[in-house]
DNA sequence: AGGGGATTTATACGCCCGTATAGATCTGCT
DNA sequence: AGCAGATCTATACGGGCGTATAAATCCCCT
């Protein structure tokens, strides 16, 4: 194996169990069993070697959490997006590192438009994903880049997000699914009130 | 004034406008006339001064917005939630460098639990707050500890701060506050269709 | 006026960091 | 075998960092 597979594994190892901000390039070539000129070597520097690891860590962590919401085929919407927070969660809560490691990212990627452009690139296939999932549970024909389906794709992406914000500062405070699927039901109702006294104005 | 108000002023500055993680010990010196020393004899340490910086920003932060979401007392639920998401947007748009240096925060947190602490009491007074603004809107006497408004501060808070990483990362692709009601109307009546057919076995 | 605690000043210390350099070694081709 | 380019090794460099120290100064109280 090559010095730069070494590194790379080892860059993603440290990602999930050590946070992004505080690797060192000496953690690195400890870790690999390489030399501190390698990093140097193979990516150009020690945020291009972290940069290339964290692209591969974070894609295959929405590919798990696509094949979880994917699941049960007759689910509906609501309970699809149901699933999908609660197995977010869970998931969260078994790679907090990993999640430091995403959000020191995320800040680091304002002063690295290349780490940037890879996050938001990463964004939007997962929102694409996300809409190809609901079109599916919708069953009715509509396909994935329908703007409703877009527009529940960005709706789930952004709490999941938000719960990952969360999760981390206050895991106990944390809303469970079923709040959110009652704080939903609570927002839904008190405006379009099911007697049919739509008390907004909004279309 | 004392070097201690110098020091908390110019940290406050800032972190508005260099972000949490960049700024040293040196640029507060700078930023406040003051001296390398004075950092530890006031507040420890340079985190013990950026800490108590981060708290007064963030609380005049979430005030604000809490002050936007109250303005309009006739609105219904949804109409406060369109609001709130609305200004949030556009108050991230405005404060890009010191939401990267809350995002930096969320990051140190992990490591400094006083810090940490801060920022989950942040979040539970917001949530509270959000919870008073629902039930008062409800306007059917419910309090703001009633469990549903709880529920759907919980989900608002947490569209929030989705919203918020999602516009750090890619802010042409964040979705819009009509964006994010579009996605939820789409949930909500592809589970609970207005014709009565319940095609969700939740309750 | 003067004494003493609070504050401010100037500076030094030690640490660790990321990167560069230069030479050694390996690998595959002719 | 021998060359060349790719890769690996060992180490040095310069710099910036946060913090500690000790002396100077301020300010209030008696």
């Amino acid at each position: 194996m090559s010095h730069r597979d070494d590194l790379l594994a080892a860059a993603r190892t440290l990602l999930e169990d050590k946070g992004y901000a505080h690797i060192t390039a000496r953690d690195l070539v400890a870790a690999s069993g390489t030399n501190l000129a390698s990093i140097g070597y193979h990516f150009g520097s020690k945020a291009g070697l972290l940069n290339a690891a964290i692209a591969t860590v974070f894609e295959e962590w929405t590919d798990q959490l696509a094949e979880l919401a994917m699941a049960d085929p007759t689910a509906s919407p609501i309970e699809r997006g149901h699933v999908t927070w609660a197995a977010w969660l869970t998931g969260l809560a078994g790679r907090r590192r990993l999640l430091v490691s995403y959000i020191e990212a995320l800040a680091q990627a304002e002063r690295a438009p290349d780490l940037r452009r890879q996050l938001a690139e990463l964004y939007r296939t997962c929102r694409v994903r996300v809409a190809r999932l609901v079109a599916e549970s919708l069953d009715d024909g509509t396909r994935g880049d329908d703007p409703r389906c877009r527009a529940v794709a960005s709706f789930v992406v952004a709490v999941c997000d938000g719960l990952a914000v969360q999760s981390l500062v206050d895991p106990d405070g944390v809303p469970t699914p079923d709040d959110l699927l009652a704080g939903l039901a609570t927002l839904w109702s008190a405006s379009f009130p099911p007697d049919g006294n739509d008390t907004s104005g909004r279309t």
